[in-house]
DNA sequence: ATTACAGGATTGGTGAACAATCCAGCAATA
DNA sequence: TATTGCTGGATTGTTCACCAATCCTGTAAT
């Protein structure tokens, strides 16, 4: 019978330490409202009225505004003064604001595509794979789905945490816009290719090309999404 | 006399809405440890006391949560679930990165600065001078904000809120790595040229070059850092 | 049509309470 | 001596009740 915990044992539990932090209530109700954010139960401009969410959800109103505070600072909500939160109604500066970054990001990522583990560049080809298998079977909310996840894959090339966490709040922002925007099958279906495209110039290691590619595309995209999303920053244009 | 207020007051009085939102004592709370922790008056590691602090700044230990909560969301704090609130030790694998992702952005908005305006181009020029006045009156201190101002600058020929934004997150994280390290004038000396020389590349215009020079600069920052700041991940090495 | 003024509703913030959890120290045991 | 078991105290997690400040709506007055 051997002594004692070895080394390897130690490592071994250390890497599952993640698994069993158990989240605060505060937590859970702000992952609760974010998705429901996201998938568009409240439009841009609700209010979300303490009493009514805090009632619903059962948690105390002090609960919830930690919640609140953490919902704005990642802009999926907004806290005007003595007012409430709202669901941010976002502007076309706003949308032209997350591609900037998104250039940024996903096109300095792809840039690295050459360098990046093969097992993320695989990842890459594999999000658009889902989505094409989406795109045969008509289910073109899962395009979308697939879609953002193509770009998370994108940014995660450059294989930083903090890359990741800031591609997730930027594509979170965008699904606000998004869902107030015609059906996602005219608007996907044209970038399922060139989706494709791209990851196969990751998955070569082609950076240089990928970027170019993205950059473009990011570019187009934009300019779609400008055509028929046109609200004002307030204060302009009453 | 005039019937009633026309376009451009109103457009200017918009102008000035930013300056009258008061913010709520939550708000207060997490600017003022935002900055004690990055001045470095809590060391890394000490838990922050609900008891303690409500009391000192005299707010309740609600108002104070959402205060914590916040600094958690900006990576400025961290919570350990029924233990409290600490201010993080940061870790060799989080230098790395913190500068992963400062290449990828600092260096993709030196890229555009041939297209930024010229206003923000020769705002990244005074900060270099503004850190060559201080260096000459030998307060390295001084220096060291004006270094981080410079890269601040930097990115903000992006011309991106949420960019700005970002940078400023990320180089708030790096002052905690900073003033655990040697004196400012040992560190700061030898980049004060080098900033220079990258500010005149950046307001002639040549991107292509800034570029370059700014991910080598940042490459070598890295490597000096991780020479001296070897704090091992959570698991690793006990 | 504009202003003035109530009334009610909602948020901003506090303090107290209680359960759950963690931690340090001591005792018991092998 | 080293490990395990236990216990009391301290801190956090969460709720609740309360009050002041602010905002909104509708109505009355000009």
């Amino acid at each position: 019978m051997p002594a004692g915990i070895t080394e390897d044992m130690v490592s071994a539990l250390a890497r599952d330490r993640s698994g069993l932090v158990h989240a605060s209530t505060a937590d859970r109700v702000t992952e609760l409202l974010r998705t429901h954010i996201m998938e568009g139960l409240f439009p841009p401009g609700t209010r979300l009225s303490e009493e009514a969410i805090g009632q619903a959800l059962g948690v105390s109103r002090n609960t919830l505004r930690e919640a609140f505070r953490l919902l704005c600072h990642e802009r999926l909500a907004v806290h005007e003064m003595n007012r409430g939160i709202f669901v941010p109604v976002l502007t076309s500066a706003d949308v032209a604001d997350i591609y900037k970054l998104r250039r940024l990001i996903e096109g300095g990522a792809a840039r690295l595509a050459g360098g990046a583990s093969m097992t993320s560049r695989l990842a890459v080809r594999a999000t658009v794979e889902s989505g094409e298998d989406a795109a045969a079977a008509g289910r073109w909310f899962e395009v979308r789905t697939a879609d953002l996840r193509f770009h998370q894959a994108v940014a995660a090339l450059a294989g930083s945490p903090r890359t990741d966490e800031l591609m997730r709040r930027a594509l979170a922002e965008l699904r606000l816009i998004f869902h107030v925007m015609a059906d996602p099958e005219q608007f996907h279906a044209p970038y399922l290719e060139r989706n494709r495209t791209i990851a196969d110039l990751i998955v070569r290691g082609d950076g240089q090309r990928a970027e170019a590619d993205l950059r473009s595309y990011l570019a187009d995209a934009e300019r779609q999404i400008l055509a028929v999303y046109q609200i004002p920053a307030p204060g302009t244009e009453p």
